[in-house]
DNA sequence: ACCCAGGTGGCCC
DNA sequence: GGGCCACATGGG
């Protein structure tokens, strides 16, 4: 059922090709500022930090809360969002030295374990960040997903591990489809309005 | 003038 | 373990 479903999409759609972002660390600072907004105003939260030449491991940190905020603002809820990302650099700095390919190293339950750790960043914010920044198969499960899931009926519930299993055992164990699905996924929900042969 | 967006944590019961 | 609520901006 799932695994057609994606095949559909796919046809129609086409391919994603997701995340859109020029390097891993981009991917992570996306998926915590595009939490409950809209991809739009993330953008231009991105375009900012790339513009002050602060979008990097090691620069990042050196901003003050204050610039952060101010270069974070489109992108709403910009105290919250500039907390959490100062909580995820230290926790770079503190383990990894301030390097992406070392994080990347860790082994995929340890690292969704350590991410969930953090405050700031639950689930669909951690899969996020394994399955696009560190290509490791963890399946997103978002607003959309719950929504489509409840619709058709096939799930007892709507608790984010249990839709992840769900997902994870119906279709191939492959970072590339994952990838594609969540992006597809996302992608019908902003054509609610049409419909699909 | 509403309503929503690629969530999360805190508080209450 | 579930049901609210705050968090903030920009676009329809």
């Amino acid at each position: 059922m799932l695994l057609k479903i994606y095949k559909k999409l796919l046809k129609y759609f086409g391919k994603q090709n997701w995340w859109p972002a020029d390097t891993r660390f981009e991917v992570i600072i996306g998926a915590i500022l595009t939490q409950n907004t809209n991809w739009n105003n993330v953008e231009k939260a991105i375009a900012n930090l790339k513009k002050a030449k602060v979008l990097t491991p090691l620069k990042l940190p050196c901003v003050p809360k204050r610039k952060l905020c101010g270069y974070i603002r489109p992108s709403g809820f910009f105290n919250q969002k500039a907390e959490r990302l100062i909580l995820f650099m230290d926790f770079l700095k503190k383990n990894y030295r301030n390097s992406i390919p070392v994080l990347m190293k860790e082994n995929l339950a340890d690292l969704r374990q350590k991410l969930l750790d953090l405050k700031g960043i639950g689930p669909e914010t951690a899969d996020s960040i394994l399955l696009y920044a560190a290509d490791k198969p963890s399946f997103v499960i978002d607003a959309y997903t719950k929504r489509i899931v409840s619709r058709l009926g096939i799930s007892n519930g709507d608790k984010y591990e249990d839709l992840q299993h769900l997902f994870q055992k119906s279709i191939p164990e492959s970072v590339g489809i994952y990838k594609e699905y969540h992006a597809l996924i996302v992608e019908l929900a902003k054509n609610h309005c049409k419909k699909i042969p």
